[in-house]
RNA sequence: GCUCCCUUCGUCUAGCGGUCCAGGACGUCGCCCUCUCAAGGCGAAAACACGAGUUCGAUUCUCGUAGGGAGCGCCA
């Protein structure tokens, strides 16, 4: 290397024919040719062309009898009669010395085409230390798996302006031929974005299951809460992964552990926040039937009565059901905590006012 | 070092010689909506790596340079 060369095999042996000979030592090299040059038209790199004397006597069985790797995948894939061979460009350098042996072999050389490297944010191929370890790593972090697969297929590849394809539309437009060639850096922030977009768009009982494996993750019992498909419902705008929803979610499925004593401060010790919450215990108590709807209307009918706005109840409603200032619309929230333990909680809201 | 591959907004991309003072999306910023937070609507900032050619005309074609990536094993 120091001279600018390449370290390679002295090509001792190449024109000896001598019998195999037994040494813990020996390997069986291929014998590549010396001159001219493979060519190949790859479907995603176009043509490419590469020099004989750039490729070295490859060894084909190593000194313990194993066959090596170039040598293994190319009978594997004549035997497999493999007509289309699909890998990442980190393989282009192969490709030849493997073309080379299919030829020796008397065998049919397959179609190649060599998708681009996918890069970690850090702009370093993805690897085990950085990124996922493995596909499954994305669904514990809360993707849906048509998120991801429409992430993917519009990383490198494009139609038009379409960003959403469903996966029959997968099928249906993609081509490997249309593949772009440069490498893509991975965005977990538009995967996000897609993976909200399923979140908001599937069916709610559809996603429901994602939610519960997430909630049992995460140590919460689906079953002592809200129907999960009503969870989502609630939580879909907000949460860009079942991972955050599931979290989210927590406060309709366990005892409030707590309040935010910001939140306490500026909606419960407040003038109006007891005379709120009584109406609207009133209010919720009295209720039919216990529906969004009707539980949004007790609300308008409990601001009513207090003379104000909804925001008037709605702040202090939802510090009573939630211990914070932040949650889905008041309606939902109260809704999803059923009307026993909604009416329990603001009882101890209101033991907290003043 | 050598060989091969790659190069449009911060990111993913559209563009396949004139329609591009470059379009869409994520993200960012602003406004609107509003019971909080989101979501949504509207709008803004933001790119053709550089240099030569070819051409009446280059983001688009060719060649260099720079930068990035991969390979150069008895590893896959």
């Amino acid at each position: 290397m120091a001279a600018g060369i390449k370290p390679r095999y002295n090509g001792f042996y190449r024109e000896r024919n001598e019998p195999l000979r037994e040494d813990p030592n020996r390997v069986i090299r291929f014998k590549n040719p010396l001159d001219g040059s493979v060519v190949f038209e790859d479907k995603i790199k176009g043509r490419v062309e590469w020099s004989n004397d750039e490729l070295d006597d490859l060894v084909l069985i190593r000194s313990d009898g194993f066959p090596t790797y170039n040598f293994a995948v190319v009978v594997d894939d004549v035997d497999m009669r493999i007509t289309d061979v699909i890998r990442g460009d980190d393989h282009v350098n192969n490709t030849p010395r493997q073309i080379n042996i299919y030829r020796a072999l008397g065998a049919e050389v397959p179609r190649f085409a060599h998708l681009p490297m996918i890069l970690g944010p850090d702009v370093q191929k993805l690897s085990k230390r950085h990124g996922a370890v493995g596909v499954m790593q994305y669904r514990d972090d809360g993707f849906l798996p048509h998120a991801l697969l429409n992430y993917l297929v519009r990383l490198g590849w494009s139609h038009g302006d379409q960003e959403i394809f469903s996966v029959a539309e997968m099928i249906e437009l993609f081509d490997v031929g249309d593949v772009n060639r440069s490498a893509a850096r991975f965005d977990v922030e538009k995967l996000a974005w897609l993976n909200q977009q399923y979140l908001k768009s599937d069916d709610p009982r559809a996603v429901a299951p994602h939610l519960e494996w997430h909630l049992r993750a995460a140590g919460v019992d689906p079953a002592a809460g809200p129907a999960p498909a009503d969870v989502v419902v609630a939580l879909r705008d907000r949460a860009k992964t079942l991972k955050e929803m599931a979290a989210k979610a927590q406060v309709w499925y366990a005892p409030l552990a707590a309040y935010d004593e910001q939140a306490v401060a500026k909606h419960l010790r407040t003038p109006t926040a007891r005379a709120a919450l009584s109406a609207a215990h009133a209010e919720l108590a009295a209720l039919g039937g216990w529906t969004v709807e009707n539980v949004h209307a007790a609300i308008e009918a409990a601001a009513a009565a207090i003379g104000g706005g909804v925001g008037k109840v709605a702040q202090p409603l939802r510090v009573a059901i939630t211990g914070t200032q932040v949650s889905p619309s008041i309606d939902h929230t109260v809704y999803l905590a059923g009307r026993d333990e909604a009416l329990r909680r603001i009882d101890a809201a209101i033991a907290r006012t003043g």
